[in-house]
RNA sequence: UGGCCUAUGGUGUAACUGGCAACACGUCUGGUUUUGGUCCAGAAGAGUCUAGGUUCGAGCCCUAGUAGGCCAACCA
């Protein structure tokens, strides 16, 4: 009966607190608010899964709200990928709004706000204004327009918002404190003036506020009770809460709930960037063909790529939420893939780079349509035909002339088992002028039963279709492109993440629509691409499949990243030194129960015989804390002594040391010495 | 010459709020296999950034350092 419970991120931890500080489980409701100036990226889907998560959880509800405050860089276009992207990611949320929807509010209580004098017009350059607002390590001076009357301030105000004034003329800005630490409190902007067409509102406006001056606004307005955003909206916070607590004030009868601001780290992948900017630079650059190229972090890219929502909601997942910055191993996302459509893409065969191979023994104008099985991990999958004849394609990597005994594919004089069909045997190789091999020459065998080591993929050359086959490689050859100070983004481009390959695969593949994913059997997951068609497939390798043997090969045959190799050599068990087995042993020493404590104790005398003065002394330096560590190296001291090590100061310096301790047992043991 | 945040195996996240540092990815062995996939069994790898302190006992609490991140757009 003992109920596992499931750990809780910090989030999760600060909701149950509410709860059960009394905030009424009905009031919980989140909200996904991107701003439509670009499309959603695999960063954003772990924003999405924390609130829509916290939603499906508690099941609260989550609105989708565009932050859409800056006309001159959003777009309905960027709206409807976004709501696309949601959606497919398998979420449903609760109400569709927009920043906008709140225009009218916002300056009602920017009116309000005024009256109270907690804002006022500015009317200088936005250099005056930069060049008074200090730095981080310098406290701000005042506008000369910080104490314009109350009247004033609504007049030009009003003014502003009529259309009055030329675009960057005046602002209205919050009255806070110009010497406050964080530099977000130096009477931050809430208007500008813009004569730009926004994509909901049209001309109506021509002040638009500021993210600060609407997002907690909007939040409250929603009356969300968890506003969840990433790390570098830390310092906003403060701000945050001082527009929502006047906000309260003014309006606290109808909206009841002042929502509170959370922050967690975003996620970052290794080999790739997740700022829109840069991700709009690589489509404006053509670099790739589009914000949906498979090549992209986007959420279309991936999903044009071949992943799947549950993939991308599984990976978030594993992922967590924490707050320190961090760096996912692609590695993971790519696990999170192959594990879902392991479970689910039907198996195909298809030959990427073929050679040709003739089965000189069997007829030349027979076929026979051989059975094969859809899915081994799914036994509903059922079987389908494949046809066999004597004259198929194979990869070229899966023959060799000679090779070693490791090599269990196809060799001269050796066997090897067809995926669904018959054990051949190689016997020649035809090879053109400049030596490369053009045919191998086969015999087969109709013993099917008998046990071979390799087993490959093929196609009858005579039924195989044709196709064209998208190999991508990561778009940047740097761990973390965008992470070096003296480096642009875009020198770590790799030229060759694309390679287009012309492939042959199985008759079956004829019906194959757009989105349909399949594994070609030992090489990867692929999927069938937007711009296919009947005439003419196109398929994206997603991933390959796990493989051992490229990997080994390669580790043998590179020095490429020898470093690696170090590190990961596992150190073997004999020589884990005796001594670091103590100390090991010694760390918890004092919090291990009393049975436990004396089993260790045997343990660090038996190995104390092997250590040696050298290997023991360093320890004499031990910090006090570590009680543990010292009272293991007093017992293998103990040890050496009776084997007839001579005191020498530093020994007899220890063990004075060790018996003014507070410790009862270091001191039992110290005495004994 | 500031403020805020963070620090646990190679990577990410835990540790029931002070009690033998766990899980996942990755790495390495071995087994099964008509995919060098999957699956199964196992291993290596962490004195929890440093130095003090509180405590019978600290990854967790306190103090001081160190390192990294964020903050000076009429962007969000």
């Amino acid at each position: 009966m003992s109920e596992e419970r499931k750990p809780l991120n910090f989030i999760e931890q600060i909701i149950e607190e509410d709860l059960t500080n009394g905030m009424p489980k009905s009031s919980l409701r989140f909200r996904f608010p991107p701003e439509p100036n670009g499309y959603l990226h695999i960063g954003h889907t772990k924003a999405i899964g924390i609130s829509f998560g916290l939603g499906e959880k508690y099941n609260a509800p989550v609105n989708l709200r565009f932050d859409d405050t800056n006309p001159s860089k959003e777009e309905q276009e960027y709206v409807d990928a976004i709501k696309r992207d949601v959606a497919w990611l398998g979420y449903s949320w609760d109400k569709e709004l927009y920043s906008s929807d709140y225009f009218q509010q916002l300056y009602d209580w920017a009116i309000q706000m005024i009256k109270d004098g907690k804002a006022y017009v500015d009317s200088q350059t936005s250099e005056a204004m930069a060049e008074q607002k200090g730095t981080p390590t310098q406290v701000g001076t005042s506008s000369p327009y910080r104490d314009r009357s109350i009247a004033e301030n609504l007049d030009l105000f009003t003014r502003m918002k009529n259309g009055e004034f030329e675009a960057g003329t005046h602002v209205l800005r919050a009255k806070i404190d110009m010497e406050d630490p964080n530099m977000l409190m130096r009477d931050p902007i809430m208007y500008r003036i813009m004569y730009a067409h926004h994509h909901r509102t049209g001309n109506d406006w021509c002040i638009y506020p500021m993210y600060d001056w609407t997002h907690g606004e909007s939040d409250y307005i929603e009356q969300i009770s968890h506003s969840l955003c990433s790390l570098e909206f830390k310092p906003h916070r403060k701000l945050y809460n001082w527009f929502r607590d006047i906000v309260y004030e003014y309006s606290k009868e109808i909206l009841p709930l002042p929502p509170k601001q959370r922050e967690f780290a975003r996620l970052n992948l290794s080999y790739t960037i997740m700022s829109k900017r840069k991700l709009l630079q690589l489509v404006n650059d053509g670099v790739v063909n589009g914000w949906d190229d498979p090549r992209m972090p986007t959420i279309s890219g991936l999903r044009r790529r071949g992943y799947t929502p549950n993939a991308l909601r599984k990976f978030v997942e594993t992922v967590g939420v924490a707050k320190r910055d961090n760096v996912i191993d692609v590695s993971l996302l790519e696990f999170c893939i192959r594990e879902d459509l392991n479970k689910t893409a039907p198996r195909v065969m298809a030959v990427l780079d073929p050679v040709k191979l003739v089965i000189t023994n069997y007829p030349e104008d027979k076929v026979e349509w051989l059975d094969a099985e859809n899915n081994p991990e799914d036994e509903s999958a059922g079987y389908r035909k494949v046809p066999f004849s004597r004259e198929l394609y194979i990869e070229k990597e899966d023959f060799k002339e000679e090779a070693s005994s490791k090599f269990f594919r196809l060799k001269l004089g050796g066997e090897v088992r067809l995926k669904n069909a018959y054990i051949i045997k190689a016997e020649s190789v035809v090879k053109d002028t400049d030596g490369n091999i053009t045919e191998i020459h086969c015999t087969y065998s109709k013993d099917t039963a008998r046990r071979v080591k390799g087993t490959l993929h093929w196609v009858s050359i005579a039924h195989a279709l044709k196709a064209e086959v998208r190999e991508y490689d990561r778009l940047f050859m740097d761990e973390s492109p965008d992470g070096h100070q003296d480096k642009d983004f875009m020198e770590f481009i790799n030229p060759n993440s694309l390679k287009t390959l012309k492939a042959y695969v199985e008759p079956s593949l004829a019906e194959a629509k757009v989105g349909d994913r399949f594994q070609f059997q030992r090489l990867g997951y692929f999927n069938v691409d937007d711009d296919s068609n009947s005439e003419h497939l196109i398929f994206n390798k997603t991933v390959g499949l796990r493989d051992t043997w490229a990997k080994k090969t390669s580790t043998e045959h590179s020095l490429n990243k020898p470093q690696d190799n170090i590190k990961n050599q596992p150190k073997p068990q004999q020589q884990r030194k005796p001594i670091d087995v103590i100390k090991q042993l010694g760390k918890k020493y004092t919090n291990l129960p009393e049975a436990k404590q004396q089993k260790v104790k045997a343990e660090i005398l038996e190995l104390a015989k092997d250590v040696t003065y050298e290997d023991l002394e360093p320890l004499f330096d031990t910090a006090a804390k570590k009680v543990g560590t010292r009272i293991a190296t007093a017992l293998a001291l103990g040890v050496l002594l009776n084997n007839g090590l001579q005191k020498n100061e530093t020994i007899n310096s220890f063990i004075a040391k060790a018996l003014e301790d507070k410790n009862d047992l270091l001191v039992a043991e110290v005495q004994s010495l």
